[in-house]
DNA sequence: CAAGTTTAATGTGTCGACAATTTATTTTGA
DNA sequence: TCAAAATAAATTGTCGACACATTAAACTTG
């Protein structure tokens, strides 16, 4: 799967492509978050006119990654740590719900599906004994399919289409592979096991846990880091 | 508060204006759900150029009015069954968790402001005998002050930004003012409760179970439609 | 020398025209 | 008569240029 692109989508026109490359450059970084874009700028650098670059900019303005103000111009958000909290806040809402949906909704083909999907990961997690690939990919792809499991277009394009993104750029930015790999493991095993029993309120249950357990994860970081701070200066 | 535009962003631009007028035309349904947007008409319409009515269709696609596809053009989003009770679902997510938040954060002063409105309405209710006026514009202030209680950027633009202009719309097409007015004033009283006990775990349930309960009675009303098409075939 | 005003430079918003693609119509052949 | 191919019309995507607003620089004035 595309982690970039879950719905697969095949982008046509140049805009598309331009879009893609972009998002790509500020999701990993090489546009700096916060920093502000030059329409002029970017529109030579990909050899376009700027009503294409435009274009391609109130696309990467619906997926939340650059902000724009009338007569002023766009800036990529900058990643905060009450953003990324609200983050996580909203996806816990969302994800909570379209797993409770996928849990109904879901064909025993899928299910089956996932479940393979888990067992090899769960190999690969021996092999390499929890390190990044796991946490990176198999924990997104886990997610995408529960959320297209769904089957319910408007969680699926509010979470795939527009928070995925900013999802992704907070992982890169802020180089997010805590040790939950094994824990976050068994949790997605609980996931499935609900959904497989098509019980909708405890697979909503176990993954708003599985989300808040992350997000109370960074919370501790930051509070560690905090103490740290406060210790130095002594 | 305007309903159509509650985070009060002041329209500069030309195409932020065009957008406004189309978005008040889709939701009241002077454009038809489900039509062809012909991008030369519009634009003659309005006296502006293409690109800046292009630049106004971007903005209606970003709050899910209108849907477009690469070389074929725009369609206004049609209504359909399916496509409400997705809508709710997603609402019960989102804006549960928007409850919850808001029992958290809201300030004292904020919640005053909503039991003061709440009591206001109340009166009107009386005095009009439980009819249109608060389940019209009654109904979608008490939700928008709650989601804006909740300070939550990502959850306001997604709900506000995004999901009302479309709960909106259905309205206006469903003709929704059904006669569930004094139930749903009830359920607001607690809800404004649990917020002002700071109780965000049973201010989201009930929340969740105040959306959820509009959702099933319109499910309600569907079977019994079904039903009675039956009943007309024998 | 500092604060405010005027001027220049940069950048965004809007326009009309052309190129590429899709849709409708006509023509051709079995 | 109908189906498929070719042509014509209409619509969308892209371009470069101009109008307007914002920001930076230069200048004036107290």
């Amino acid at each position: 799967m595309n982690l970039a692109n879950p719905t697969q989508q095949t982008a046509v026109t140049t805009a598309d492509k331009v879009f893609e490359h972009i998002q790509h450059a500020i999701v990993e970084g090489d546009i700096p978050s916060g920093s502000k874009i030059s329409e002029p700028e970017l529109a030579k650098r990909y050899q376009i006119s700027r009503s294409t670059l435009r274009e391609a900019l109130n696309r990467l303005e619906k997926c939340h990654l650059i902000e724009r103000k009338a007569n002023v111009g766009s800036r990529v958000v900058d990643c905060t740590i009450e953003g990324l909290l609200e983050l996580y806040i909203t996806r816990e809402a969302l994800e909570g719900m379209a797993c409770r949906q996928a849990a109904l909704n879901m064909s025993d083909e899928e299910i089956v599906d996932m479940q393979a999907m888990l067992q090899a990961h769960a190999q690969t997690q021996e092999l390499k004994d929890g390190v990044a690939y796991y946490q990176e990919e198999g924990d997104l792809d886990f997610h995408y399919k529960i959320i297209l499991g769904s089957h319910n277009k408007q969680l699926i394009d509010l979470i795939c289409g527009q928070l995925y993104h900013l999802v992704r750029m907070y992982r890169y930015q802020f180089g997010m592979n805590s040790p939950r790999a094994s824990r976050a493991f068994n949790e997605h095993f609980q996931i499935i096991q609900a959904i497989s029993d098509r019980d909708g309120e405890l697979a909503e249950m176990l993954m708003r846990r599985h989300i808040a357990a992350s997000r109370k994860n960074i919370e501790n970081k930051i509070a560690q880091q905090a103490l740290l701070e406060i210790n130095d200066k002594k």
